[in-house]
DNA sequence: AAGCCCCGCAACCGCACGTAG
DNA sequence: GCTACGTGCGGTTGCGGGGCT
């Protein structure tokens, strides 16, 4: 122990570097390389320490560094990369000809996560944030019916079929383009389609949703190409990469897809969701225990992202994302959430 | 116009980890 | 094994700009 810091504090620069300070530190580097970052500022005249100059060269004076906004593209390959990544801004900034890690990693906080957290998604995982659904007087009335699914309006089952089928997974040419059913004891459902749309709303392609959504074809399912799928119906998933979804063998199938090359864009403004991080509810009936857990991934409280003002480069880059030509899947969810009013 | 507030971003801090001598 | 050093990361700070009142 007792490792020396990299610098001593006393007589040194902090903060904002100036003009001559790069000028500095740029013909140093031009001119022996850099290598020692402890010796550096003093050979090169800085009153500054060697970490602070790696950062200012690293960040900021590299003369590969791409500035400006992150393309689209970029901000697709962050997000993709993210989700297999996690926090690896380093790894992830490798794949970024030009961005710097702390870039990236600012950029995710002040953009990226937010945006994702308005749109219902979580920024941890990248899978929706059911919690922010209040279920359970949904699941209490399914649950307390002899006959449940027989009694129910039909929008009130397209609904709870939505929000199980939230985490599905695109593009997995494996699976055909079957009608999709959970089951249930005593009756089969279809799941509603998700939609794919272009910018311009039109449905392109549906034929890739998974299909055989039958809980003992899902227990067996297998992961394909870029895509996880797993799916129990037992209590008490674990998984290391998600959230786990787990339910009674009364409701449908809990699964969750791991996705890597698209994302979800659920229109969060359809909801006005609750503020917990985290939400846990029960049937009427004990053994019916239904429990959706996302883990808490927001420091902040998630209203001064889903309430708070957007800004002018945020609305930018939502129209940005709206208008540019890339299929993204898209849930409907019902205005009304009241469950009272379909039973 | 002035003051306040919010937000984005550059920069810093502390710690952990890998590596070479 | 110890130490110095470089690097990476999460978390945080603080400045400056822009919007609002």
């Amino acid at each position: 122990m007792g490792r020396t810091p990299c610098c001593e504090k006393n007589g040194l620069k902090k903060g904002p570097w100036t003009p001559e300070e790069d000028q500095k530190l740029v013909d140093y580097i031009h001119k022996h390389g850099y290598g020692n970052w402890r010796t550096l500022p003093k050979n090169a005249g800085l009153q500054r320490c060697g970490k602070s100059c790696r950062l200012r060269w690293t960040n900021y004076l590299r003369p590969d560094i791409k500035r400006g906004r992150f393309s689209f593209e970029e901000e697709e390959t962050i997000i993709h990369l993210h989700s297999i990544l996690g926090n690896k801004w380093s790894a992830i900034a490798s794949r970024l000809p030009g961005r710097t890690d702390n870039e990236i990693k600012n950029y995710w906080n002040t953009h990226i996560r937010k945006r994702l957290l308005r749109m219902g998604i979580d920024p941890v995982t990248h899978n929706p944030r059911l919690d922010l659904l209040d279920l359970s007087s949904l699941y209490g009335s399914i649950s307390h019916m002899q006959h449940p699914l027989h009694h129910l309006n039909p929008e009130l089952l397209k609904l709870a079929a939505s929000l199980f089928s939230q985490n599905s997974l695109v593009n997995n040419d494996n699976l055909s383009s079957q009608q999709n059913h959970f089951i249930t004891d005593d009756v089969s459902l279809p799941y509603p389609q998700p939609q794919f749309l272009e910018s311009n709303n039109n449905v392109v392609d549906s034929s890739s949703y998974p299909s055989n959504l039958h809980h003992d074809e899902l227990m067996s399912s297998s992961s394909s190409g870029d895509y996880y799928l797993q799916a129990n119906n037992n209590v008490g998933i674990a998984s290391t990469s998600s959230p786990y979804y787990y339910v009674s063998d009364q409701l449908p199938p809990s699964y969750y897809y791991h996705y890597h090359n698209n994302y979800y864009s659920p229109d969060a403004n359809l909801v006005d969701p609750p503020m917990s991080e985290t939400s846990t509810f029960h049937s009427n009936n004990s053994s019916n225990l239904v429990s959706v857990s996302t883990p808490s991934s927001s420091p902040k409280p998630l209203n001064s992202y889903v309430n708070g003002n957007n800004s002018s480069t945020e609305d930018e880059r939502e129209s940005y994302v709206s208008s540019n030509n890339n299929t993204v899947l898209r849930f409907e969810i019902p205005h009304m959430l009241d469950v009272n009013a379909f039973v």
